[in-house]
DNA sequence: CTGCATCCGCCTCGATACTG
DNA sequence: CAGTATCGAGGCGGATGCAG
């Protein structure tokens, strides 16, 4: 198990000797979205050996970032635990500052719908996101999930829509990074927006940065 | 040159693949501090190789997140590019959750006074700093700095202080992230304060989490 | 079949020596 | 001062094996 320490009596020093190692953000990443068990996780992380994620998961659960749960009898399965929901703040941030980089997305080969909540996630202000009407299907790169404001955020609901956004992700993070302005996508094609003007107006207002 | 990258189509693997590998984080920590040589990056990164920090150095300004100037024939100096600036953004949450874990602290070595501006601008809100009559001196495991509100936000300055403020490093994570009350930690003795009530109460306003 | 443990080739890391 | 060259150690990635 791996214990390589920077050493250093500083703060963002013990927050990289304790996730700083590769693949242990993108397992809270899966974590985000729910507790997984071990499979699941190696099916979103492709490229991660069974002894990786078995050493992540062991450290990172002995270090209380994770709880590991027995369904009574079942298979474990994995999830944040408090301190390790709070690495939800690191997360965000990270997701915004990586769509500064939208062409780094080009030559990228996997691809899961689960993991568009998030990116939504990251910019959504719940404030602004009060005033929704109801929940907008939005399909990013072929792929639709449909969501609505809720008392805990941004989340997935099976309601009907009652607008609809698509574009592909490499024109949701020049968008949301505001490389490029959403009249300009829109004017261009690479949004396709379905719905009242009204609807759509108040949906992107929730994704407008801080109120 | 490093350049094994996790192939998602996601935001969080994007910045991954840019900044996840070992040391890249600490670097980007020297640089906010201000522009620093390479010789001043190593003393400050004990551990890292001169082969490392070299790659990481030139990796990081091709990808645009470094700057490297070379001051009219003498030496280079790296500083942050804009889009590096906004790395910030990801540090600061990094330092709050580092905090979470201040027991971690103990073992280590490694001590910069230079360190301590960091974690208190990751805690400091600038709307309570404007009502500061002066500037502060915190001392933290002995090392001291006198800082002072600022229009770009918290500054180390030369001026006398109104008050001064003196803890550990140990004392301060615990404070900052809550798990312990600044009342129990003054009573405890584990916080030494000098100067007028009201101009203390200004200074810990400021670091009250957000207004 | 799931949840790991073991083994192995390779690449990155860390330390030292050396050079313009 | 600012790197480059080199090399041993160890973490990583992939395949395989196995117990519950």
């Amino acid at each position: 198990m791996s214990a390589r320490s920077y050493g250093q009596n500083c703060s963002l020093a013990v927050a990289m000797d304790l996730i700083g190692e590769r693949w242990t953000l993108l397992i809270v990443r899966e974590l985000m979205l729910g507790p997984r068990r071990f499979t699941q996780l190696q099916e979103n992380l492709p490229g991660i050996g069974t002894n990786l994620l078995s050493d992540r998961l062991a450290r990172l659960t002995r270090l209380g970032i994770l709880d590991r749960q027995r369904a009574d009898g079942g298979h474990p399965s994995y999830s944040l635990s408090q301190i390790g929901k709070e690495l939800e703040a690191v997360v965000y941030p990270l997701i915004r500052w990586g769509n500064l980089f939208p062409d780094r997305r080009r030559d990228s080969r996997h691809s899961r719908p689960e993991w568009n909540i998030l990116p939504l996630r990251a910019y959504y202000s719940p404030r602004a996101g009060q005033r929704w009407k109801g929940a907008y299907r939005v399909e990013i790169d072929g792929q639709a999930l449909t969501v609505a404001a809720r008392e805990t955020g941004l989340e997935t609901v099976d309601d009907d829509p009652v607008a609809t956004i698509t574009m592909d992700s490499v024109t949701a993070a020049k968008v949301a990074s505001g490389s490029v302005s959403l009249e300009r996508a829109v004017q261009a094609g690479q949004i396709s927006l379905a719905g009242s003007p009204a609807d759509i107006e108040l949906f992107f207002d929730a994704f407008s940065g801080p109120d």
